[in-house]
DNA sequence: GCCGCATGTCGCAAGACTGTCGCAGGTAGG
DNA sequence: CCTACCTGCGACAGTCTTGCGACATGCGGC
């Protein structure tokens, strides 16, 4: 079944970053730029997810929050710059299900909707298993095992290791990681995964400097093995 | 076995929380605003547990208690902002079969649709034992015991420990806490937590510097010990 | 072999995250 | 009224994270 997910975002930046990662992961994406749009929209197509921004042109989004509340039981997930925990608060008052502040993990975003989506439609197939060699992912405890042993990796590690595991030995841009997993208009320039790799390898492989397991496609990007 | 909620409650922001606490309880869920749309549904539904809001527009919501007792013998719980225990007497002579005062602890709220729950249907499939390691958490004594002995906490602190238990070593953001044990408006943001879990383990680890029960997972949350 | 570019390597500093603790208002019980 | 406790809050310090820049290294084409 394909959900439709809606976003309320008015800048052209974070809601294209949005639309693409939406699209990757199968759903179908609405959009608008302004709460007035947002609220037709969302009346007119039903939506299975809604997201809204906070700070909206006109309208702000709490009120969209509110009015939404008012007629409809979709789930609604406010991303919000705002990292002033009032607005946040006051969104899930208004109604909100859930909230995330920019930046955002976009990795951590598609796994929270997710989670709305689980609520409104049951149990889907299980989770992925996120295996790959040695290297074991377990997203319940946020925790990597190599061989059996515990690896400290930070959030954003994690992140860009599930990417690279999910997507089962097939190369990923360094533009691809930077959308799916730092999410949006971090200008920060590719370096940032280069880094991080480096970083990645020296946790996970026996000998970074030879990497077995995170392999560089010199011209493409990174990719695990198979 | 599904069960179907009723609630009748007019603030939005409260009635958002009580249908998400109570969805992620596997509970199907009815809402209404108002005693008369509260009574109609009852009657059509025949929800197995009634949550009301004293303080309603229109009809008052003792009035709805006792219509309801007229015709039903539905469980009723009074969720009421008023700490007046003229209200909550009156409640209870009405006919209800518990309160709770706002602010709840929205875990014991859940803990006590629960308790009304087995009143009707006798014998279901055991609670689920809560422990980890040494520590054992008894609901119906709202105790916890500690290698036998036991150890004195305060309410929250149970429910915490509840919540965390419950999720059998998976880690639980800040954000799912607040939510699902404070439960509502409780602008207070973040730091609560790590105070709590600060405070809890000064109760129940041995070293409480060097936790080996309740674990930090840095940049997601806090965990159980598998 | 040489050059240019892509990538690896590493240290740094700002800032994020968490632990820790004292304080104060509130509540319950006496 | 007094006391004890609960609970939210803010401050501070220590640690970890992470973007960045600088330089080294290696690959591929000529």
């Amino acid at each position: 079944m394909i959900r439709t997910v809606m976003v309320v975002e008015d800048d052209d930046a974070i809601r294209m970053v949005l639309r693409t990662n939406l699209e990757d992961e199968g759903y179908r994406v609405l959009e608008a730029t302004t709460a007035e749009q947002g609220l037709v929209i969302v009346q007119d197509e039903q939506p299975d997810v809604v997201l809204v921004d906070l700070r909206l042109p006109g309208i702000h989004g709490l009120d969209l929050v509110r009015s939404l509340r008012a007629t409809s039981q979709v789930p609604i997930i406010i991303v919000t710059a705002q990292t002033d925990s009032h607005d946040v608060v006051a969104g899930l008052e208004a109604g909100a299900d859930d909230y995330v502040t920019k930046p955002f993990v976009a990795k951590e975003l598609m796994a929270r909707i997710r989670t709305q989506l689980r609520r409104s439609a049951p149990p889907e197939e299980g989770e992925e298993e996120l295996v790959c060699g040695p290297i074991e992912l377990h997203p319940d405890t946020a925790e990597v095992m190599r061989g059996g042993e515990q690896v400290p990796v930070s959030r954003i590690e994690f992140f860009v290791l599930a990417e690279l595991i999910g997507a089962k030995g097939r190369v990923l841009s360094r533009d691809h990681l930077l959308r799916k997993v730092w999410g949006y208009g971090n200008a920060g320039d590719g370096r940032v995964v280069d880094n991080l790799i480096y970083r990645l390898r020296n946790k996970i492989e026996d000998d970074p400097a030879n990497p077995e397991l995170l392999l560089t496609v010199r011209g493409f990007g990174y990719r695990m093995k198979a």
